[in-house]
RNA sequence: GCCCCCAUCGUCUAGAGGCCCAGGAUGCCAGGUUCUCAGCCUGGAGACAGGGGUUCAAAUCCCCUUGGGGGUACCA
């Protein structure tokens, strides 16, 4: 068959090529068509056939989350954490937590429990744990013991008189067939003796990390690619230990917005940021979700249920991405406009108590009033702290651009006085009355409504963009409104005196 | 230095040799809706890093180069 088609690709490429490139490409088209349809037909069929059954591994999957506790859950281990979790949840499988406190030095009893705290709020629940590895040190020594008993490690004293065990590595083509890189072979021997229990008595990563890991029979690794290196010293441990080798998935970093490692200078990196941003906790997991794995569609928003369901190692890229803080605010956006006034009434109320906001005189209903205001103008909670702000404040903070632009101007302080009459009657301060009332305003004087607009929304919030300005006034309230024009009028006159205008 | 990983629009991604002069999303630009902004709707620009192979056919497979990332600790 093959030859068959080499042989007419030859005619056609030999003999005819000099005289007309259109037989050349109508023969290509031929052959396209009679040899390819059928190839791609059965490629088809096997491909089906080939995705419906990877999916469900068998056995009971077991993995793990393990950070150190040596800082805030950073965004690159909550990534971690939640492919951990998506791919136990989707198996039936266990979740569990391990906090490798290793480094007496670096490791703090707060970062543990601002891991634990972050882990919870993403909706990361574990099943066992966490286990703590600083309470497994005789484990460690039985096993590093047994390993120099064995001839495969043995005690190395430093320059500094520190006495540690080390392990010798031995083999000699050390192969990790990982389920997203595919295999990856090392060369032992330029990978040096690694100390395997310190001179204080606590294991080394590497170790640690291989003990637990089999001891707590873990299943599947999944774990950031910058253990990749590590990987073949793990591999090492486990064959000089004659244990099971577990499987492994190294899924691809996150990298700072400039594509280098996600650090401080990149600014938010830890989950708590996040939170204190304001953000939902379902749109951040939504979007570190999307980094490094789809779902294979065009679907981008998916909820946790749909995660769980479609989640597949399989379908874990192994380029890193970088994080993308615009696309996380449109996803952000997405998510408060797709979730109920009551709840994100709930959500602002806790926000606002914490903000530097006077919360004292708010009421429920008045708050989700102004979420139903703000309903699609916030991509988070801070943002709508700062949008807001004027409603709270007696001393409303006035942007200088804007009263520049739309308040210093002539005729501006006559034109909100008349806009001061026209409301001032009004009995029920509401948004239909507000508006026919200055249609009308502006009906009658023959102008355009967007010349009192502009003035009246700087005059009221201070700033030259807001909601819609019938229903600012109304949520202001009458008073406030009142006031508000009034002081303004006041003190355009008191400007207009002195520039002498 | 040595070892390892990676490479599709600015960004996140689809792509499993012919469905691709490359699809979606975001961001950007333009138009529409409108009291401003946002939102929403419509349209537009925008990528297979480069070079060699393999093949009738390459974004897809192989090699080299380049670029990025990681490791090389008694850190994890």
């Amino acid at each position: 068959m093959a030859d068959f088609f080499a042989f007419f690709g030859k005619i056609f490429n030999g003999e005819i090529r000099n005289k007309l490139v259109i037989c050349k490409l109508v023969a290509n088209f031929l052959i396209c068509v009679i040899c390819g349809f059928p190839f791609v037909i059965c490629e088809c069929l096997v491909l089906d056939s080939m995705y419906k059954n990877d999916d469900v591994i068998s056995g009971g999957v077991r993995v793990r989350f393990a950070p150190s506790p040596t800082g805030y859950l950073h965004i690159g281990g909550a990534r971690t954490a939640l492919f951990n979790w998506l791919f136990a949840r989707h198996n039936n499988g266990i979740f569990l937590l391990r906090i490798e406190d290793t480094d007496q030095q670096r490791s703090t009893k707060e970062a543990t429990q601002a891991i634990l705290e972050s882990m919870k709020w993403l909706g990361l629940d574990w099943d066992e744990g966490p286990y703590f590895q600083s309470q497994r040190l005789p484990i460690y020594k039985r096993y590093a013991e047994q390993l120099v008993a064995q001839g495969n490690a043995y005690y190395d004293t430093d320059a500094e008189g520190r006495t540690a065990i080390r392990f010798k590595m031995q083999d000699n083509v050390i192969v990790l067939n990982d389920l997203v890189h595919g295999a990856i072979t090392f060369d032992a021997a330029v990978i040096e003796d690694f100390v395997i229990l310190k001179a204080d008595g606590f294991p080394s990563y590497n170790f640690a990390c291989v003990v637990d890991d089999a001891d707590m029979k873990i299943t599947h690794v999944i774990r950031g690619d910058d253990h990749i290196s590590n990987t073949p010293k793990q591999i090492a441990l486990y064959n000089a230990m004659g244990l099971r080798l577990p499987e492994y998935a190294h899924i691809p970093m996150i990298l700072g917005e400039d594509g280098s490692r996600l650090s401080k200078r990149h600014g938010a990196t830890s989950v708590t940021e996040y939170r204190d941003k304001g953000y939902l906790p379902q749109a951040l997991v939504n979007f570190l979700a999307l980094l490094g794995w789809s779902p294979g569609n065009d679907q981008e928003i998916l909820s946790m249920k749909e995660m769980i369901e479609k989640f597949s190692l399989k379908r874990v890229n192994k380029t890193s991405a970088q994080f993308d803080n615009t696309k996380l605010d449109w996803m952000s956006g997405q998510y408060i406009k797709n979730t109920s006034i009551e709840e994100l009434t709930a959500a602002a109320r806790l926000f606002f108590e914490k903000s530097d906001i006077d919360t004292t005189r708010i009421s429920i209903d008045w708050l989700s009033r102004l979420i139903e205001l703000y309903h699609e103008r916030f991509k988070n909670l801070q943002e709508l702290v700062d949008q807001t702000r004027f409603f709270f404040t007696d001393s409303v903070e006035y942007d200088p651009a804007a009263t520049d632009k739309f308040l210093k101007r002539e005729g501006i302080p006559e034109i909100l006085k008349e806009v001061y009459s026209a409301i001032s009657p009004l009995n029920s301060f509401d948004r239909q009355g507000l508006e026919g009332c200055l249609r009308d305003l502006t009906a009658k004087a023959g102008i355009g409504f967007s010349k009192i607009a502009q003035p009246i929304r700087v005059a009221i919030t201070g700033r030259s963009a807001s909601a819609g300005i019938f229903e600012t006034m109304e949520l202001l309230g009458k008073e406030t409104t009142l006031k508000r024009l009034e002081n303004t009028i006041k003190n355009l006159d008191g400007i207009t005196n002195v520039v002498g205008l």
